[in-house]
DNA sequence: AATGAATGAGCTTTCATTCAT
DNA sequence: GATGAATGAAAGCTCATTCAT
């Protein structure tokens, strides 16, 4: 029935949303089923309807936070806009990157987790031919996939990993100051792939 | 006495290489006190003379554990012996990376917490005078410090964030694979930062 | 439903009696929860689900002595056909001082810890309108309730204390010789009581 | 020798006084002996020169306190000055309650402990020939000793039990306001004692 | 006499998990 | 499906006490 599914669908969407408000700010360690279960509203046993445990909850978690920040930077930046693919590339990075400025809790929650399997899991939910997308936004010629590959991993983990400290902590500088050096460096990797021989 | 003072420091590194031992094979969460204090053949109250709880016991342990891989980079390498920044750099960055692809247990407890702040701490241990290390290293002028740090810090966690997947599950490639890239998008980014006007 | 409501009374009723019985034989101090539980055929959590700690239920069980202490006097003994008040108090008096003579258990746990409170409160769950029960007692006018209150505080703190080490240790005399002195005493209380000026 | 006995008496004395800190602000029970020496300023293992226990030690300070209590009302009060019996008396009951009354930890620390076996004992370290002392404040024929001791302890009762919620509270009533009630009381167990038959 | 590092028994407390309702 | 009372293993932590120095 839709009344029972939309029930089921609401409670382990409760589940989760209370899970992350939780984990965010008591980390996961001192989260338990107990208050997870008290705070969405639903019986202890309940849970396990849902999740195997508290460990199961937490992945299930940090793929759809993930996905949804992808999906927002695929969706609402207007990287199709950009001319060339630095700059198409730059969109999605700033646009990924305001989304954790703007949400810190979020930022804490994914940590360094951005993950390159959880990207290309988000591309191919949005667009089923994932590759089509990547040679739209980098301009590459077919054949040459693996490298693809490996030039989004490297910006990506770049990015992932160099914004958590300075958004978080302002440390070694702000996000306002260190912008530009993220882009100059991005802009780099990129120019550094694209002189490579093609097909290589 | 000595011998007080050396039988507390011997009983320090017994807990804290323990503790080493089991948060790596089991994880942080899995590890119990009692465990910890048990193999490394203390009383358990003993365990709290030293350390406030287990998480306190893991940072010190992060801390001491990153530094030591900071140091044999710096005292071990052949850094000095490049001729240019980038060969520097890469000399240092190629060390670290060794280190962990030999001691993948190290990588996986260190995860992706190289942090820049531990960075700084084990250059000051090394040599109180730490920007002159930097400088020895990057040939910068005075005067830029807050550059050199961001320079610094961009490539710190670029090779740190990106070798954990590529060494420990050869995703999306293996390290030998990867490291022309790495190599490659290094100096990709300490070029973009030497392009800039001098004093900015 | 009520299957579960009785098993629950009844396991909280298990407890506490099991605590009485342990606090009065060795002392808070000495009792652990654990043990507690064990003697009361309930697992260690349990507890738990009914008290904060050894603390809360202890005191809760101080209030339930005390009430039945009270109510006993109440409803047990004669006082009702007493003809004057002095007579009245005394055949309560007399009554809890029989109570605590004949359970010493009992005496040794609420210590001196018969307050005036309870008392209130022990009277207020038999007959709800309790300043009647005063008038009917003390035989006094409406309208120096404060006063009322003040002269059973005093006797009830007399009484209470006085018969402490008398009925436990016989310091500095029995409780058969030291009966006719309590009397007196309370007799000569209620007379200064009943001396003054009414409307005070 | 004397340097060293006062050196001793010196670490006792910051013991005890301590341990009464402790004690009084947060009870018996959640004071170790590790804070009691640490505060004191002496060693763990010193606290066992000096005491069995903290049992020990609480029970020592109860003695020691309960006597300054003691000592100061027969002391400092003009209770010599006093023509009959029965304003000796008061006056020493209102050096006592005043002086509770006025350090309320000290109150909360005695509890209701007030014994009279510490009562005689304190008269007797100052004046040896304690029975003197009683017939000097209540003007009693010798031979019968036991009923004055009757006498005494059912006025220390009464007065050490009912000023602890009355000044700690003010439940009932206030200090002000109780006191003429149980100077009255008192008066009145002293009449009553006073007209039995000599030699009873 | 004084110290304080070390001990380890034993306590409180938490919490994932089960299962009768 | 949903519940939540009950469980009891296992964790963290405290603390009185000892004893080599």
């Amino acid at each position: 029935m839709g009344r029972v599914e939309d029930n089921k669908q609401q409670k382990l969407n409760s589940l989760m949303e209370t899970a992350f408000q939780l984990f965010t700010s008591q980390g996961l360690t001192k989260t338990s089923i107990a208050e997870i279960a008290e705070l969405a509203g639903v019986a202890k046993g309940t849970f396990y309807l849902y999740f195997k445990d508290k460990y199961d909850l937490h992945e299930k978690l940090v793929i759809r936070k993930s996905e949804q920040l992808f999906l927002h930077a695929l969706e609402e930046s207007d990287y199709r806009s950009q001319p060339d693919p630095a700059g198409k590339v730059l969109a999605l990075v700033d646009d990924i990157l305001f989304q954790l400025r703007d949400n810190k809790v979020l930022l804490q929650f994914i940590n360094k987790n951005l993950s390159w399997g959880v990207f290309r899991r988000a591309i191919n939910k949005w667009q089923p031919d994932y590759s089509a997308v990547f040679e739209e936004i980098l301009g590459s010629k077919p054949g040459d996939d693996k490298l693809l590959e490996i030039e989004v991993y490297t910006i990506l983990e770049l990015v992932g990993s160099s914004c958590y400290s300075v958004i978080l902590s302002g440390d070694p500088v702000g996000l306002d100051e260190y912008l530009p050096h993220l882009h100059r460096s991005v802009r780099a990797i990129l120019d550094s792939f694209q002189a490579l021989p093609a097909g290589d």
